[in-house]
RNA sequence: GCGGUUGUGGCGAAGUGGUUAACGCACCGGAUUGUGGCUCCGGCACUCGUGGGUUCAAGUCCCAUCAACCGCCCCA
């Protein structure tokens, strides 16, 4: 083949993009009730976004992101998630110095550079929502809710809910100096990325993969065990918030996530059944995600979630019938010399009427024409031969019933348009 | 980045090294010549992901490469 689709990038084709603006749709309808507008940013940023925002140690900045000088040999990346373009943007407009909270949400590609999988592409597609200035225990709420809320409105009604609190700076070097402590005497046990984490950003052994680190993990002193008192109660009021508003969840100690961006809050949302990929969604609170990138103090918090997994989950519970070629309202058939103009005039003047109207533009026999027709689901198809355009008038048949009628081509117009309207009245 | 499976027409799918690569679906055309479904008939692949190699002979064996999928890792 000469040309192919870049690894691990995926057209989406025209009987599949049903699904995709469905979704769409979705998303603009539930961030218009809950209040979120709308930002774009671009689609690559200044390395140092990703490097800063993201952090330094993520295996997203380390190893999977799509780094490039432009002919201007400035260094930009690909951007491999939408917080911190959004956070940017926040800056760079200083959209914190007007009301608060500012509440935004965005869709589009996302780059990482992966092994492709099931699931897990290189150019994917994220949804996320945005909070800032809203440090209370009610943003956490409202955004995990808006989350839970798009999933039951997709029809997504039994998907996990996890949550946890990683603490903030205050809590945070008691719980790494435990954890150290904990698994210090036990390093050599562990895989070899852990005893590099433990380095590191000893939490994320705690969500390791590996059978042995997991059973070591476990009796590791818990993140939600060593919050300040602060932390602890804004957890508290988190959880309560969601119980009044009857949001399942369940706290998982081990969640950790992989950006370094977060402070107490994060979830994630999983699925089993698009494979080894679970994750569905996820976010989390990043209080200091703005100051790290060289603003003022401005919590935050917020979530993103994949729509190409989305559509493999829907589609896995058959939430996504096959989309339907749209039917049109008309076909205009033509046959024999001299009726192309005439019935491309015709078939011009109905769409004017917002009239939705298919035409014959490969010279087929009328045979094909009135098949095609039939395919479409045209309730009405105007024929204009040869006989007709000689006596000024054309034919108007109705497919269901096969009636024909002739009727002057000066009167077509209305005549269509009446038959359309009568037919709209039935079914209304 | 590591391990595994797979790769035949638009799609699905036969094809134990040996004549012109089945079949189904889809698509296009036709069935006394200007009309839809079904049925029937016909059409549609210089070619087996790509490139090498072995052999008298390869879609069938070997190597490489690309890609998809599965697991690891990571996450959406």
């Amino acid at each position: 083949m000469l040309t192919g689709a870049p690894r691990g990038t995926k057209d989406i084709l025209p009987d599949q993009v049903g699904h995709w603006q469905r979704i769409e749709a979705v998303i603009r309808q539930i961030c218009r009730e809950y209040g979120y507008a709308e930002i774009r940013t671009p689609v690559f940023e200044h390395r140092e976004v990703f490097h800063r925002g993201v952090g330094e140690t993520t295996d997203i900045v380390q190893k999977e992101t799509y780094d490039f000088h432009d002919r201007g040999n400035r260094e930009l990346t690909l951007r491999p998630e939408g917080t911190a373009p959004v956070v940017r943007a926040l800056l760079e407009h200083k959209l914190y110095a007007g009301p608060l909270p500012v509440k935004m949400y965005y869709v589009g590609p996302m780059f990482r550079f992966g092994r492709p999988q099931m699931g897990r592409q290189r150019q994917f597609h994220q949804f996320g929502i945005e909070v800032f200035g809203a440090a209370g225990a009610g943003a956490d709420a409202e955004v995990i809710s808006l989350a839970m809320d798009f999933y039951r409105r997709l029809g997504l009604l039994d998907l996990t809910l996890l949550v946890n609190s990683i603490g903030c700076p205050v809590c945070r070097p008691a719980h790494r100096q435990a954890l150290c402590d904990f698994f210090g005497p036990r390093a050599t046990e562990l895989c070899e990325d852990c005893r590099n984490r433990l380095d590191r950003n000893p939490l994320r052994v705690l969500d390791c993969k590996q059978e042995r680190c997991q059973e070591l993990s476990r009796g590791a002193p818990a993140t939600v065990d060593h919050l300040c008192p602060a932390c602890a109660e804004h957890f508290a009021a988190v959880r309560e918030l969601l119980e009044a508003a009857g949001v399942a969840y369940t706290v998982d100690p081990g969640l950790v996530r992989g950006l370094d961006y977060y402070t107490r809050t994060a979830f994630e949302i999983i699925s089993r059944d698009i494979g080894a990929q679970a994750s569905v969604g996820g976010g989390g609170r990043y209080d200091h995600l703005v100051e790290t990138l060289g603003g003022p103090p401005v919590p935050g918090i917020g979530f993103g979630l994949g729509l190409e997994r989305l559509v493999l989950v829907m589609e896995n519970r058959g939430l996504l019938a096959v989309t339907a070629e749209p039917a049109r309202d008309v076909f205009v058939a033509m046959a024999g010399d001299g009726t192309g103009p005439v019935a491309f005039g015709l078939v011009q003047a109905l769409r004017a009427r917002g009239i939705v109207v298919e035409t014959d533009c490969l010279a087929r026999s009328l045979k094909a024409q009135m098949k095609t027709a039939d395919r479409f689901q045209a309730p009405v198809v105007v024929i204009i031969g040869e006989a007709e355009l000689a006596r000024g008038v054309v034919t108007v048949r109705l497919m269901q019933t096969g009636e024909q009628q002739e009727v002057p081509l000066a009167g077509a117009l209305e005549y269509v348009g009446g038959i359309l309207n009568e037919r709209k009245k039935c079914a209304g």
